[in-house]
DNA sequence: GAAAAAACTTGAACAGCCTCATCTTTTAAG
DNA sequence: CTTAAAAGATGAGGCTGTTCAAGTTTTTTC
């Protein structure tokens, strides 16, 4: 069994990771104060220091929770992808968007984001780079599933059309987050749009018809 | 002439806002205070926020002024773009990359995309996402100038080309400027691999050999 | 040109993130 | 079991962005 000071030590991470992920979402990332956190998880604000550097690190911290499930959920569609290039593609997309608000508000992710950016040599900020390094990977593992069933042509190179892609779709959930007023589904068209020619090129049938 | 009421607020705002660029450019945007830039300038700190409502706010005043000329530099291009598509985008991206350190360091950049996204409803942060939008439009402006001279295919639509490829544009810039070790010849060559596929779309040159 | 009104400046005080010297609890040693 | 050492919790205080009541300067009024 796990000492009494281990197990303490988990305890108090998880109840303050806990306290976070519930009061950022009820009362915005904002305008919630470490002394916040720290009553709700019965420990000093001292302690809580002792276990994430600031706060934008628990931020991070509850963020990456959703993430690591957005790419979980998004694995099983490189498994069986969709038969259209544009269709797979979208299928990818559209399954990380959905999941996108599922726990987290979009000021949540606005300030995730912005720390990610503001403070990329932190260790928060090597973790959220490092996700979305993977779904960018992830994107470009399936270009590559959809090569090795004929439906991409072969001689793309699946990195730079991944990486693309992936900055396409990522510049998309930006504007959507910074904008309360923009729903899913008008996220959803705008990236479908952007697509669409990128998806027929991939898959070789585009009209060769100028002049 | 005007008042000496007029005539003062102009000098003590002009005054502020060169304190800024100065020291945040010299000692960094983070380590300047706000009773730095107040001594600099020879005016208190509540006169500072008569004039800026934020720190943030006159970052993007001074960011504001930089991409103001990255803008008036891409005119040019659009006026007499090269005759080939990749040349024609690269020519334009080369131009926004290469000014964007000229009065900026990266930890600038990366505190003003950073605020941006987390304020995206101050006027300093619509402001930032107005200059985007026009960064945006040029990019679709010039797509529309190769199309009236048959470099692009007529089918295509401006608008969601020009937004993909803003978007990658874009992405890849944040990459740049949140790690200072990679160099704008990094960044210009992880452009043009992610710009060369969708330029060939956009001639209609591409080869429809798949099998 | 004096007085009143309007516009603006000022800096002390406040708020919230974060630190660190001190105290408490747990573990290790004898 | 007692004591020493190690690990960790604590919260008052420091730091910096921001506010606002009071004071000052400019403009307007008569």
């Amino acid at each position: 069994m796990a000492g009494l000071r281990e197990r303490q030590k988990a305890a108090r991470e998880r109840r303050i990771l806990e306290a976070a992920s519930a009061k950022f979402r009820s009362h915005g990332y904002r305008s919630v104060k470490i002394e916040d956190l720290a009553e709700m998880a019965e420990v000093s604000v001292g302690t809580v220091y002792n276990y994430y550097e600031t706060k934008g690190d628990i931020l991070i911290a509850t963020v990456a929770m959703e993430v690591e499930e957005v790419i979980a959920a998004g694995a099983p569609i490189l498994e069986n992808p969709p038969q259209r290039v544009d269709d797979a593609l979208l299928a990818l997309i559209y399954q990380y968007y959905d999941h996108s608000l599922e726990y987290l508000s979009k000021e949540m992710w606005r300030a995730a984001i912005a720390h990610s950016i503001e403070h990329p040599n932190t260790p928060s900020g090597r973790r959220y780079a490092e996700q979305d390094r993977r779904l960018a990977a992830q994107v470009t593992e399936l270009i590559r599933v959809l090569q090795g069933r004929k439906l991409v042509r072969q001689n793309l190179v699946a990195t730079d059309l991944g990486t693309l892609i992936f900055g396409a779709l990522n510049q998309a959930f930006i504007e959507f987050v910074k904008q309360d007023d923009i729903t899913l589904a008008q996220l959803r068209t705008q990236i479908a749009a952007q697509i669409a020619p990128v998806a027929s090129l991939m898959s070789g049938d585009v009209p060769v018809t100028n002049q």
